[in-house]
RNA sequence: GGAGGGGUGGCAGAGUGGUCGAAUGCACUGGUCUUGAAAACCAGCGUACCGCAGGGUACCGGGGGUUCGAAUCCCUCCCCCUCCGCCA
């Protein structure tokens, strides 16, 4: 969420924002924001005025018990009791005031970087870079799913007779190749980051914490039981593994990454863009992390980035790196960039990772500091990710982009050493 | 799942109804001493919020209650530990 005394400084600039993300409404926004902070301060005014007279009045009796004068203490009891209903009173206003703005608050996205492109739609995020060509074939390129039966790579139809459709099983080559993928993956994230196995359920403050909830909440899957989630992606363990503590500034920059599997409910979708392994229940990633300092953490998006291309290029997969316009950020994101690889079986770009900015927003919901080194008050960290990289789009990708007209493939021979 | 014991400041650890936001030790910061360091000594050292300010309010796992007054008593939830059961 957003910071009340940023929005108070810069009411302008924050509508000026949203109304980038579409929001027109955002003056009405930030006059709401403004007046329930009123609201709020001055019930806590009210309330913490009252509290002192009470442990004045208190203080008062306790010296007159001390002393043994029972008489002269029974006026001001009587009087307490009063003060007792009023305090309640004012307690739960100002309660309700605190938990009235904190709504408000999380119904604000947040700001879109300066440099970020404008547009509401798809069509207006901008390709700033594409590495490889997009190769043309001299016969039909098949898709991956095709690729996969014919080499009995994925078994789709028992994955849906065990779980259900989006749950498929990996066979042999396949469940090899991904194996051979996530190592790849990780050995070259854990050079950088540390390396992390992160609990794969996780509870609702931390659900909450970086934001799945209460907005997303349809996108997970729910222990109810337990009251537990699966992840959705590691950004949710890694993330919150420090919410609610307050780092050394030298702890900074902090790197995690972790391989999970994923689980998305992703209800709604339909049709051929979620055939074979486009869009699936359950899939494999490695998720990088860094919580850093306010100041740096523009650079390191780019590194991060710079991070999961390395990777596509690794893998000689072309491969075109988004930009994402104001109003298709996610809405906890400042900037964000997506990278496509190219189906060729497909002939459309494939999202395989999204990287992303959060400055100080998911810091604030999950409460996220560090002790600056000079002095001074404990300042929010900003909050970074990316998928480096998802697993199901990178086969699908690799098996149609080196299929031969005899329907073989070959893989990139930086998987070798991990496919023997 | 059953029985028992616990959750206090960065850490350790006192405190069982009245100036307790909380002793003490360690760690950390500044200073004295020293050629320098160590040791010793002195001082400082939680977080959030309200207030122009002096200052005030809240927080001893979370929530609720008893009381004029709660870290301390009661209820409830969460978490941790030990033993038993079950299990990979």
């Amino acid at each position: 969420m957003l910071g009340v005394e940023f929005i108070q400084a810069n009411p302008r600039e924050v509508c000026q924002a949203l109304a980038r993300r579409g929001i027109t409404e955002g003056m009405d926004l930030v006059d709401r924001v403004l007046e329930q902070d009123r609201v709020r301060r001055e019930a806590l005014t009210n309330l913490q005025a009252k509290q002192r007279e009470a442990n004045a009045e208190s203080r008062n009796i306790g010296n007159l018990m001390r002393e043994g004068k029972r008489e002269a203490a029974k006026a001001p009891i009587a009087r307490q009791s009063s003060l007792k209903a009023e305090i309640k009173e004012l307690g739960e206003a100002a309660a309700n005031a605190e938990q009235t703005l904190s709504e408000l608050l999380l119904t604000i996205p947040n700001l879109p970087h300066e440099s970020v492109p404008d547009g509401l739609s798809e069509s207006d995020n901008v390709a700033v870079y594409q590495h490889g060509e997009i190769p043309s074939f001299e016969f039909d390129p098949l898709p991956h799913w095709e690729i996969a039966r014919r080499h009995g790579l994925i078994d789709f139809e028992r994955g849906a007779k065990v779980a259900g459709a989006g749950f498929p099983f990996y066979m042999d080559a396949g469940a090899r190749l991904h194996r051979a993928l996530i190592n790849f993956f990780l050995d070259a994230a854990t050079r950088k980051y540390r390396e992390v196995r992160p609990p794969l359920l996780v509870n609702e403050a931390s659900a909450r914490g970086t934001g799945q909830l209460p907005d997303k909440e349809g996108q997970m899957y729910h222990v109810a039981m337990d009251g537990l989630y699966p992840v959705p992606t590691a950004e949710v363990p890694l993330t919150n593994y420090f919410r609610d503590e307050i780092l050394s500034e030298s702890d900074l920059p902090v790197k995690l990454c972790a391989y999970t599997p994923c689980w998305r409910r992703e209800a709604g979708s339909y049709g051929a863009h979620v055939r074979g392994l486009n869009r699936l229940h359950q899939f494999d990633k490695v998720e990088i992390v860094q919580l850093t300092h306010p100041e740096q953490s523009y650079e390191v998006l780019e590194s991060m980035r710079s991070d999961a291309e390395t990777l596509l290029k690794a893998l000689n997969l072309p491969y075109r790196r988004l930009l994402m316009c104001a109003g298709e950020l996610g809405f906890n994101q400042t900037k964000q960039y997506d990278l496509e690889v190219w189906s060729a079986g497909q002939e459309r770009w494939l999202e395989v990772s999204s990287i992303s900015n959060f400055t100080d927003y998911q810091a604030r919901r999950m409460n996220i500091r560090f002790r600056p080194e000079r002095g001074g008050k404990p300042q929010l960290v900003h909050t970074l990710n990316g998928s480096a990289l998802a697993l199901p789009r990178v086969v699908a990708a690799l098996l149609e982009h080196n299929q031969t007209e005899t329907c073989s493939y070959e893989l990139p021979e930086v998987l070798i050493p991990y496919l023997s």
